[in-house]
DNA sequence: TCTGGGGTCCTAGGACCC
DNA sequence: TCTGGGGTCCTAGGACCC
């Protein structure tokens, strides 16, 4: 088995220089929905010390005395970018994975193939000249271990951004990875193991399957089978099918009143409504949730799941459920600074199986309410989000709408 | 003052049943 | 007073990913 895996380097911010080609070279961060945290970070604003994750307002000042230039995110501009970057790998094999925006893992188990290496250097080449966007490519016997590859073909200039562990003394290679860097293996999992001494790659590898299993679950013996070069995480080709649809914002500032709580909760539903008719699902429950903030005071963060009568796609109906939920956990005297709404329990629509004793009526109010939400969202299609919507929406000031003063202009520009 | 959003999977434990 | 054992299903919560 042969796998190899592209990514993207900086995506948000490669993205966001094909319309700006005058940052090349100069340090640029993505910020959070929000403004919230950078999310995106060009070499430059790394080697002036910006961390991943880091609150804009922390380095707010930095930023400005190195005149970093700032995004907030636009995921229609990275989602297109996306397309074409997933249009350009798969002309490089027939079986490959989109593992998110910015990565796929690629089956290069290719008979014909005698110089993996340069081939991956030729898709890399591709990358950079059809779309312009810079990446990073490893190679290796299973998914985990192809991971660590494309890190060292990141961070590592000698290797001209692509890494290969074929052949490669794999002992010495993962001595030096800190086991804290393997995929599979959070900032919970690093702790518990420092503490029984385990601080690299290597040394996980080599635990004993029994020892895992007992403390890290199935998932851990997995990872150290990978890393032994047993490939126990398969490509996955198709899309399976989604399992939950959320939508959920942080507040541009606090909310205490339920009437402010309905309508972020509103607008939730209808977006995430939105995403399931557009896949053709149907949801058979929904979860709201709000909570206060988690920097400050005691959290308080309820949360209801509601279950309806039958799987529906209907924005009446969910809208009306998760209002009910929001009714029953919503407390007054809280700041409230977030709240979501999850689609769950997804099947597909329009096939649900009726109640032996559902009466004609209540079928012919399904297929009516279908037949509505379709229209609604053609004429939102064409003439643009929020032409129809819950009358809940249309109002007045909205304060606590989320900021995101720095977002990018249009995507047609600058696009090849 | 200001701290993201959208997913998946796994497990433990409760409810329920016989 | 003493009060089984084994199975399934569901859910909440935790951990991880990008």
């Amino acid at each position: 088995m042969r796998f190899a895996l592209c990514d993207c380097n900086n995506f948000f911010v490669s993205c966001e220089r094909l319309l700006r080609p005058d940052l090349a070279g100069k340090p640029v961060i993505v910020l959070s929905c929000n403004d919230g945290c950078v999310i995106s970070r060009s070499n430059e604003a790394k080697a002036l010390g910006i961390p991943m994750a880091e609150p804009f307002f922390k380095i707010a000042a930095l930023a400005k005395a190195h005149d970093v230039a700032v995004f907030s995110t636009n995921f229609a501009l990275y989602h297109e970018v996306s397309r074409r970057v997933m249009a350009v790998l798969s002309r490089y094999t027939d079986r490959m994975e989109t593992y998110s925006v910015d990565e796929a893992f690629l089956d290069l188990s290719i008979a014909s193939l005698a110089d993996p290496v340069e081939y991956a250097r030729g898709i890399r080449r591709t990358l950079l000249e059809e779309i312009g966007i810079p990446a990073s490519i490893g190679i290796a016997s299973t998914k985990t271990l192809a991971k660590l590859a494309a890190d060292r073909g990141k961070k590592d200039p000698e290797t001209g951004g692509v890494f290969s562990l074929e052949g490669l003394d794999l002992d010495a290679f993962l001595e030096k990875v800190p086991v804290g860097d393997v995929w599979g293996i959070g900032r919970r999992c690093t702790e518990s193991l420092s503490r029984s001494g385990i601080r690299t790659a290597r040394q996980f590898r080599d635990a004993k399957d029994d020892w895992l299993r007992l403390h890290f679950s199935v998932r851990g013996v997995h990872t150290a089978w990978e890393l032994r070069g047993i490939s126990c995480i398969r490509l996955v080709e198709e899309d399976p099918a989604q399992k939950s649809i959320q939508a959920s914002r942080s507040f541009g500032t606090p909310v205490t009143d339920l009437e402010s709580l309905k309508e972020a909760v509103a607008g939730h539903v209808v977006s995430a409504g939105e995403r399931l008719r557009s896949q053709g699902l149907a949801a058979r429950a929904l979860q709201v949730y709000i909570s206060t903030s988690r920097f400050r005071g005691n959290l308080f963060a309820p949360a209801v799941t509601m279950k309806m009568d039958a799987p529906t796609s209907s924005n009446l109906i969910l809208v009306k459920a998760a209002l009910e939920g929001l009714e029953r956990i919503y407390a007054p005297g809280h700041a409230f600074t977030k709240a979501g709404v999850t689609l769950l329990e997804l099947g597909p629509d329009g096939v649900t199986q009726q109640g032996l004793f559902d009466e004609e009526g209540v079928q012919l109010k399904r297929k009516k309410d279908r037949a509505l939400m379709a229209a609604v969202d053609e004429v939102n299609r064409a003439l643009g989000e929020g032409t129809l919507q819950p009358a809940l929406l249309f109002s007045k000031e909205r304060e606590w709408e989320p900021k995101h003063e720095k977002l990018s202009d249009g995507l047609e520009e600058g696009l090849r």
